[in-house]
DNA sequence: AGTTGCACCTGGCTGC
DNA sequence: TGCAGCCAGGTGCAAC
């Protein structure tokens, strides 16, 4: 998926179209994404405002004027496009009276805004969901109870890391994708935060904590660069790969500053380090990383 | 408790 | 040109 930082620029490509916008109409092509819809998705949302756009971790939520919150999740593939006002009355997209009226196949969602906006939701492999909850009970749902700190957030640092990993066996590659300790990073900013840190992915998760659960000098480091990666990512406008574009359906530039991800082959960017990047397998998935300079 | 493997989907790319 | 096989940013669950 878009990790945290795609998410982010998503937000905020939304923003100028959600914010205080009312749903005019909502069209919902399916029953399901990775999950069914809730009950009367579409009519529930009409007639409500937006009156905020937030982001917890991967997930967009809007608070809507109800009390309710719309939970967003892309998954792996889920995209939106803004189409503003003149180009939304041009009849390019939205056309509610033809059966696909401008739409592509995988558009699954459309919102009709009253300041004329409209926002397609669009979801090749359809891993992404949305859902609607009361805003008062949302740190109680499933999704959200046990779910790690934010890492552009103030608790993340040194001493946080090292009490989540005190311990634990698990290589520290799959200890920060999990998103019940730190939540928002994916594969990519794993690999590239690892890198900066000079941290192998296969060296195990406890290793940055003393046995008194004390802040080694890695952790502090760690910390720091994760931070420091996914801030400018955000900065950049969100990393972009094969089926992610921006909401206006433009193309994020951090993928040309990964140091790693996806490089299998290329010298080590390390300054001074002789070392290849290369791509090893973890839990199923792809670490790309250089075993000179990452210990 | 910690893995790993698989499942959910579609499509793009590679190599024969 | 066709086709099989592999790969993909996420997550959750079953199984060892």
């Amino acid at each position: 998926m878009p990790e945290l930082p795609e998410v982010e620029t998503v937000r905020r490509g939304l923003e100028p179209a959600l914010v205080g916008a009312r749903f005019e109409e909502v069209l919902q092509r399916r029953g399901d994404l990775r999950f069914p819809f809730p009950e009367r998705f579409a009519a529930r949302l009409r007639g409500r405002t937006v009156e905020a756009l937030g982001r917890r971790a991967k997930y967009l939520l809007a608070d809507l004027s109800d009390g309710e919150v719309l939970v967003m999740h892309l998954g792996m593939t889920g995209r939106f496009t803004v189409t503003p006002p003149d180009a939304a009355t041009a009849g390019m997209v939205g056309d509610f009276h033809h059966e696909t009226g401008g739409l592509a196949v995988h558009d699954h969602v459309v919102f009709k805004l009253s300041n004329g906006f409209i926002v397609t939701y669009n979801d090749v492999r359809r891993f992404g969901f949305m859902t609607l909850t009361s805003r008062a009970a949302l740190h109680e749902h499933p999704l959200f109870r046990g779910m790690g700190i934010e890492p552009l957030g103030n608790e993340l640092d040194g001493a946080l890391l090292a009490r989540l990993f005190k311990g634990k066996k698990t290589p520290l590659k799959a200890a920060l994708l999990d998103q019940r300790l730190v939540a928002g990073l994916g594969n990519i900013y794993v690999c590239e935060a690892l890198h900066r840190a000079r941290l192998s992915p296969l060296r195990l998760a406890g290793t940055l904590a003393t046995p008194k659960g004390r802040p080694t000098k890695s952790a502090g480091l760690l910390a720091d660069v994760i931070r420091e990666t996914l801030e400018e990512a955000v900065e950049a406008g969100g990393s972009t790969l094969r089926d992610y574009a921006h909401t206006d359906g433009g193309l994020g530039y951090f993928q040309h500053r990964f140091r790693v991800y996806d490089r299998e082959g290329e010298p080590c960017p390390t300054p001074g380090c002789d070392g290849t990047v290369q791509r090893v397998v973890q839990s199923g998935r792809s670490t790309f990383y250089c075993a000179t300079c990452q210990r």
